[in-house]
DNA sequence: CATTAATAGACCTAAATAGGGCTATTGTCA
DNA sequence: TGACAATAGCCCTATTTAGGTCTATTAATG
């Protein structure tokens, strides 16, 4: 299996994902787009990797059990951080940058 | 920090996790944007949960190096599947429901 | 091997997001 | 603490996706 490169090949690569986890479940599309509350269509799109919403993802995520992933996007800090030694809380923002020259 | 319940508030949480990588990065959101190939509105969108695509969510995480998370949805599956034993391919479609009753 | 339902793929319209710009607020840093 | 850039939150329009329906193909089952 091939590593996906470009966006859209990324797209299908979860699209086969989550097909495999529907089927593990022996859910067709009808019965998993009903119990998520959106279109035939929506699930097909998201399964052929041919565009969707964060939305229609999530809420087959839900059907799925599998709404956890979401939450191992950004892993906890390993070890002790640095930055907690020196300010309180995290960054909100980034950092300033100098701004752009205007025309004079 | 609550877990999410409600869909919407899924997508507020993982807004959250993606402005935490970004911070980590200490990048702005314009900064991501670009990097990305998308609208400053779609980041903004995005981690503050006010619906996306999923090509803006991948985009992003290509430039935070965190595709590797889309592999990490469907687990292989653990032991030897017993489906293995009876059936040489995996299953490719739900099994056939009988059909609804059509009027006579 | 015949049946038949699951799925792909197309079409259309409505709704949502992307993209671009503008202003108000506020965290960061000198 | 002051200056200023990062961000939130609007607006508007273009593009994309959702939702609904139909047809053709084909995997799954008896």
């Amino acid at each position: 299996m091939a590593v996906p490169t470009a966006s859209d090949e990324w797209e299908v690569e979860l699209g086969r994902q989550i097909r495999a986890l529907r089927l593990r479940q022996n859910l067709d599309q009808q019965q998993l787009a009903d119990q998520a509350g959106i279109a035939l269509n929506a699930v097909k799109n998201l399964e052929s990797g041919k565009g969707a919403t964060l939305r229609s993802l999530i809420q087959v995520l839900r059907v799925l059990n599998r709404v956890d992933w979401l939450r191992a996007l950004a892993p906890a800090v390993s070890i002790i951080p640095v930055q907690m030694l020196k300010t309180k809380r995290p960054r909100q923002r980034a950092s300033p940058r100098p701004a752009k020259k205007k025309k004079l």
